[in-house]
DNA sequence: GCCAACGTTGGC
DNA sequence: GCCAACGTTGGC
């Protein structure tokens, strides 16, 4: 099993809102970076655990946890015309875009917040504080994956 | 709103 | 293949 992070802003979908989704989880769509996908169609397996980080909002960082439970998911949004994900040069015979489906697994007792996680000498490795990333799909390491876990659960 | 750090696009 | 222009991300 695996460790990821997934970024999202919290204003379009938060971790709130995967936990309504309940059981049935919700396919993380709209990962439109060739290199995010890779990740999310070559890499991840069902089982692995996913940090769910709010992104661009007034206190950034990790919320929760998600579990993958189902993979090779085809986005459907890349086919829908009046998506902003719609990708016209996407075909079903040839689909561009693969992604992963998640369920809810629970929220850190409180925020993992950004700012916390850059003080914290043994998490500067994270590819989440490195310059000028901007990836969605990030891997997380056994190591950071506890670190972070005993930050929100202080 | 600002702006750095990317990725993508398209002319050549 | 080069590179300028443009769009996006995301912290602040």
């Amino acid at each position: 099993m695996s460790f990821w992070l997934f970024k999202t802003e919290p204003d379009t979908f938060s971790i709130d809102d995967l936990k309504n989704r309940g059981a049935h989880g919700e396919i993380w769509d709209g990962v439109r970076n060739y290199q995010a996908r890779n990740m999310l169609r070559d890499l991840l397996r069902i089982d692995d655990r996913v940090f769910i980080y709010h992104s661009n909002c007034s206190v950034p960082g990790v919320a929760g946890i998600a579990r993958v439970i189902e993979t090779g998911v085809i986005d459907p949004t890349q086919f829908h015309p009046e998506s902003k994900y719609f990708d016209p040069t996407s075909t079903p015979e040839s689909p561009r875009w693969i992604t992963v489906k998640v369920v809810y697994e629970k929220h850190l007792d409180a925020p993992a917040t950004l700012a916390s996680i850059k003080s914290h000498p043994e998490l500067q490795d994270m590819q989440l504080v490195k310059r000028g990333n901007r990836l969605s799909i990030l891997p997380v390491t056994d190591d950071q994956w506890k670190s972070i876990l005993h930050l929100g659960n202080t």
